[in-house]
RNA sequence: GGGCUCAUAGCUCAGUUGGCAGAGCGCGUCGCUGAUAACGACGAAGUCCCAGGUUCAAGUCCUGGUGGGCCCA
């Protein structure tokens, strides 16, 4: 079958849609497995994605890698998973559900029913994993999406279960109880990651509040603190022992306070904003001064403070009862003396370092909140109030008493939820945890990976190094249920790592929870026997689990572990696993290390590959509330996701990619374009000239240096390909290929364009066409794990219509190897020389004035070096052809061939010789400059004499100009001199008129919309002779360049398409008519 | 405070084992054209973050610092 007419302007989205559905209708993808179903296993494992919400563009990073590789492993012959996987349990789709429902907070949950609740959850779990899925295909990432893992799965929650009997097994599983960032409206304790991510800056009412010393009457200790609410569990009062405190006498009482607190200028302690916004901020001292005469009338140390009691602010409240009697002033290091009043508020109850001082120093624990954020009734005035609604309330009762010393309103960061937006608190909590002192058994794990980038695995180390315990509990709804049974009687806890074990165990519930996944509620009613001290009605704790155990045990769950062990041996570890760098070290990274190093003692992949993040196109992170988040769907549909794929993987992974119109323009611009126009080029030709790959095969031994040199590169590429593909480092591949599409379209497609126009089949024709056919063909292969969708296209016109026997996919064609014996360094040397002589002949050419249009007589080329030298010989025509000239000439030494002159730089000169600058430019500028010249080529300086005064010539003080007289223009690179002859003969004026005609002619024939191989009639009708006479001088080159039967001097019938044109300045009307 | 990381033209980024600082975009001038959503030439544009050190030679290796990013405390 012939070739057909390719448009050289693609609609690259069109084209994507037309090929997902060839792929869909041929099952290409399920062909491909079928094919490499019994050859050696590459294991990917996905790291699931949310399936909460669409896909944003910048899921397509990771997702381009994961396909991008997995497509190479598939074309050299591996067999593949191809399993995605979709990340289903956890608070971030229960805040979406409830923003669904309307919900404020946990208690609309409960009374709409926590079954119907976890139902809606996992409906839109399944919801968003159809959505992803499909949105996966556009992006033509090649999985098996009916065979898609989902956490929610039972198979993934009971396999959490049989890691944490292992842990419990080895005594590692606890119930500790901490102080613990709290959001109240979700009712959940977050982790100190999840706080980092949601601080924001907020006024909050500060407090000065003074504290009566039992044993001093009249002396007060001065406390100050952001969260007045935490004063009702008020416990003691921290100084530090080597500190200097100031007694500061006023009216009948006397305030204990930091010294250097007390002289202070307070500063707000939020960076980086515009000041002028803040609140200014009063001294200690002038607030003394505001309230009236006072005087400093001692200086103690923070040591002299300790122990003393003092009466707490809301010691009458039933809920401080227990810190009545605990009131006393203590010592702790970090008390600073920059910020606050020197005397530090400690709540065990309420904060994070209290809590620890507290436990340190065995002080009482008030925990004042109920989950909502209320007071508990125990706490009197306070009672059923929101921690947040309370601090009027709290400045006005300590006022009434007498004890309220100043308040101000205090602007600085606060931690709230990331998801909500809620303030968060300080709650004591009881907390599910997994003690990590085992943790160097999970570095040692770590390290037998191979990272990429390199300095991944010191990372994860250092994360390992410093991590906590990790708290697996989440006081929520939507989520693993964790397997713990805790006796209420005796307190003693059990992990059920099965569900057999379970239902041996049940000794109630079982009924009501078969059938249903296990989930919270139904999971609930089932009851153990306590083996403790015999209870029949141990529960379940209420406590879902943390989500990344979901997504950790997955290279268990997902390849069989649980059910087919010898199965799993096949697919674990994973050869290679992808995600984005930043979060994943302390996210994915850590919990698949940590639970593979439980189960198995050693790491679940043998290659771990990190990205970046994705940012918008002028550097900035995209969010949904900027305006600048894109999502997939629209970039897809407006951008195609060819471009968006090279953009990934063309990007280092280890920075972040910029994604926006400007960039993905740019790739399509210099990759996407230049290969489909060297491809419609070959197409359109090979269409005229009813080219027939096997028909019209050439004999390697026809092809020219310029197709052995790009062959040569091919094959590097190809070698390259294997390398960079299969070392997980596509960015060089896309550099590469650049670098070869650019060289191809710009130089072999440039230099061997006439050779595919003649008639008939000569043999330098048949090896033009099989080079570049070649060369299409196997480079399409090498690009189409990146751009699967563009080589497809290419490919089903370039060799699936040619060759009844060619793969039906390109995606099924194995990768190419690279024929060693065809790469040439030596040859590409010396084409670069040759482009780069050519250039500086262009330049030579400019420096001339004569346009390239122009045919002139020589060329001379004085070589920089052999590979130059040798360079001219082999590619002569090169020159002939690119420069217009009619003779190359090479010669050994520059000598004599331009004079050099230099110019005085009289704004340096000036300066440096004062009056006698007129005197130094006539000297410099008549002077023989050759060493001054060469002086300044080394970098040195070169001394003249001016008026008897010696003058030092540096770099910036002349402009060294070559000239190369009136008949000849020249460029040069160093040692390397490029000249071209300007004279003029009256054959050579006329061939420039000629082909000042051609051109003309030829934008006709494309403006009157002829195809290329249309043969016309033309009349030229020229005003001047000069011009007639060159036409007459001519006519057979203008007739055979323009495919022209005839030349006439009169005007044809009214039908010929018409131009008038200007040529050697004079007017010249064209006329043209299809033969 | 600690760990990791980055810093090269106005912008985005390459820069292999140390060997004469590069590309693309943008800007200016000019040219070419049956690849035209192009292409080419020329030009302007650099303290390769700073300071030391190793070396015949440092953007590259070492030490210290400055600034940005991520993480931890």
């Amino acid at each position: 079958m012939a070739f057909e007419k390719v448009d050289p302007k693609v609609d690259f989205p069109a084209q994507e849609r037309d090929t997902l559905a060839f792929w869909e209708c041929s099952k290409a993808f399920e062909k491909l497995r079928t094919m490499n179903a019994d050859k050696p296993r590459w294991s990917f494992l996905d790291g699931p994605i949310t399936a909460n919400n669409p896909m944003g563009v910048h899921h397509a990073w990771g997702r381009t890698y994961k396909d991008v590789y997995q497509r190479y492993q598939a074309s050299i012959g591996r067999h593949l998973r191809y399993q995605n996987g979709f990340d289903c349990q956890g608070l971030w789709v229960e805040v979406e559900v409830e923003k669904e429902l309307g919900f404020t907070c946990k208690k609309d949950i409960e009374a709409f029913g926590i079954g119907k609740f976890v139902e809606a959850c996992k409906a839109r779990a399944g919801k968003f994993a159809a959505i992803q899925s499909e949105q996966s295909k556009r992006l033509g990432y090649w999985m098996d999406w009916d065979d898609s893992y989902f956490t929610m799965s039972d198979e993934n929650n009971y396999g959490i279960w049989g890691f944490l009997k292992k842990c419990f097994e080895k005594g590692l599983i606890y119930k500790g109880n901490d102080v613990m960032p709290w959001c109240a409206r979700c009712g959940t304790g977050l982790s100190q990651m999840e706080m980092n991510e949601g601080y924001r800056e907020v006024t909050h009412t500060s407090v000065f509040v003074a504290f009566p010393i039992r044993e001093r009457p009249g002396e007060r200790l001065l406390v100050w603190t952001t969260t007045p609410w935490t004063l009702s569990s008020n416990v003691a009062a921290a100084v530090k022992k080597d500190m200097t405190y100031v007694k500061v006498r006023q009216g009948e009482v006397c305030y204990y306070v930091g010294k250097e607190n007390f002289e202070n200028a307070r500063t707000q302690p939020v960076q980086g904003l515009d000041k002028t916004k803040i609140p200014g901020l009063m001294s200690i001292k002038a607030m003394f001064k505001n309230n009236g005469p006072f005087e400093v009338v001692e200086e103690v140390t923070g040591e002299s403070l300790v122990g003393l009691t003092y009466d707490g602010p809301f010691d009458m409240l039933d809920g401080a009862v227990e810190a009545v009697q605990a009131h006393r002033v203590i010592a702790w290091g970090e008390v600073t003396a920059s910020e606050g009043t020197g005397i530090v508020h400690i709540a065990p109850g309420c904060g994070s370092e209290d809590y620890h001082l507290g436990k340190e120093l065995g002080l009482p624990q008030i925990a004042p909140l109920y989950e909502d954020g209320r007071f508990r009734p125990e706490f009197g005035l306070l009672a059923g109030k929101r921690f947040s609604e309370v601090a009027d309330l709290v400045v006005k009762d300590l006022k009434s008493r007498g004890v309220l010393f100043s308040k101000e309103n205090y602007y600085h960061r606060y931690p709230h939820c990331w998801r909500c937006k809620d303030e968060l608190v300080y709650r004591l909590v009881d907390e599910w945890f997994i003690n990590m002192n085992w943790r160097e058994e999970i570095m040692a794990s770590a390290r037998t990976a191979r990272w990429i980038p390199e300095w991944g695995v010191e990372r994860e180390i250092d994360w390992l190094r410093n991590m906590g315990d990790w708290m697996i509990s989440k006081k929520r709804y939507w989520g693993l249920a964790l397997p713990i049974w805790e006796c209420h009687e005796c307190g003693h806890f059990e992990v059920i790592g099965a569900r057999d074990e379970l239902k041996a165990r049940a000794v109630a519930g079982w009924d009501e929870f078969e059938g249903h996944s296990p989930h919270r509620p139904w999971i609930d009613a089932v009851k153990i026997r306590c083996a403790q001290c015999g209870d029949e009605n141990v529960s379940r704790i209420k406590d879902v689990g943390n989500p990344w155990l979901d997504a950790s045990i997955v290279p268990f769950s997902t390849m069989g572990y649980f059910s087919d062990r010898e199965q799993w041996k096949k697919w674990f570890p994973a050869d290679f696993i992808v995600e984005a760098l930043p979060g994943q070290f302390r996210n994915w990274f850590y919990a698949l290390l940590t639970v593979s190093t439980m189960m198995e003692g050693c790491a679940p992949f043998k290659v771990l590959k990190g990205h970046g993040l994705v940012m918008d196109d002028v550097g900035k992170p995209m969010h949904k509330s900027d305006g600048n988040a894109i999502w997939f769907d629209d970039a897809a549909e407006e951008i195609g996701v060819d471009v968006m794929r090279w953009l990934y993987a063309s990007t280092s992974p280890e920075r972040n990619v910029m994604f926006g119109p400007t960039h993905c323009d740019e790739v399509r611009r210099a990759v996407l374009i230049p290969y489909w126009n060297v491809y419609s080029f070959f197409c359109n030709l090979a269409r005229v000239d009813s080219y027939k790959p096997q028909e019209h095969a050439c004999e390697p031994s026809d092809r020219t240096l310029l197709d052995r040199w790009i062959l040569s590169d091919l094959n590097a590429l190809v070698r390259v390909a294997h390398e960079s593909y299969g070392g997980f480092d596509v960015a060089r591949l896309c550099h590469e290929a650049h670098r070869f599409i650019e060289n191809l379209s710009t130089w072999y497609v440039r230099r061997s364009r006439r050779r595919f126009y003649g008639e008939g089949w000569p043999a330098d024709k048949r090896a033009a066409y099989g080079t570049l056919y070649e060369v299409l063909t196997t480079f399409n292969r090498v690009v189409a794990p990146v751009v699967p969708f563009l080589s497809e296209a290419i490919y089903q016109h370039l060799v699936v219509q040619q060759c009844e026997s060619a793969a039906e996919s390109v995606h099924h064609v194995p990768f190419p190897t690279a024929d060693e014996s065809l790469i040439d360094e030596s040859l590409s040397q010396h084409v670069a020389a040759s482009i780069r002589l050519v250039s500086l002949g262009r330049s030579a050419r400019k420096n001339s004035g004569l346009k390239v249009r122009q045919p002139l007589a020589e060329l001379i080329i004085v070589p920089g070096n052999d590979t130059e030298r040798k360079a001219v010989e082999m590619f002569e025509d090169h020159f002939l052809e690119e420069l217009n000239v009619k003779k190359v000439s090479v010669q050994d030494s520059a000598e004599g061939l331009f004079t050099i002159r230099a110019k005085a730089n009289m704004r340096a000169i000036g300066p440096k010789s004062g009056k006698n600058a007129n005197a130094a430019r006539e000297v410099i500028e008549s002077m023989d400059c050759a060493d001054l010249s060469a002086a300044l080529a080394r970098g040195d300086s070169h001394t003249v004499e001016v008026c008897g005064v010696p003058l030092l010539l540096e770099k910036d003080d002349v402009t060294i100009t070559k000239s190369y007289g009136d008949e000849w223009a020249g460029a040069d690179d160093g040692p390397t001199v490029v000249m071209i002859d300007k004279r003029l003969t009256p054959e050579l004026e006329n061939e420039g008129i000629a082909r000042d005609v051609i051109r003309n002619v030829q934008k006709l024939r494309k403006d009157a919309g002829l195809d290329i191989a249309d043969r016309i009639h033309i009349a030229l009708l020229a005003e001047s002779d000069k011009v007639r006479e060159a036409i007459a001088a001519c006519a057979e080159m203008i007739k055979t360049e323009t495919l022209a039967l005839s030349i006439a001097c009169d005007h044809m019938g009214d039908s010929a398409a018409t131009v008038e044109a200007k040529v050697a300045g004079a007017k010249l009307m064209i006329e043209l008519e299809k033969s």
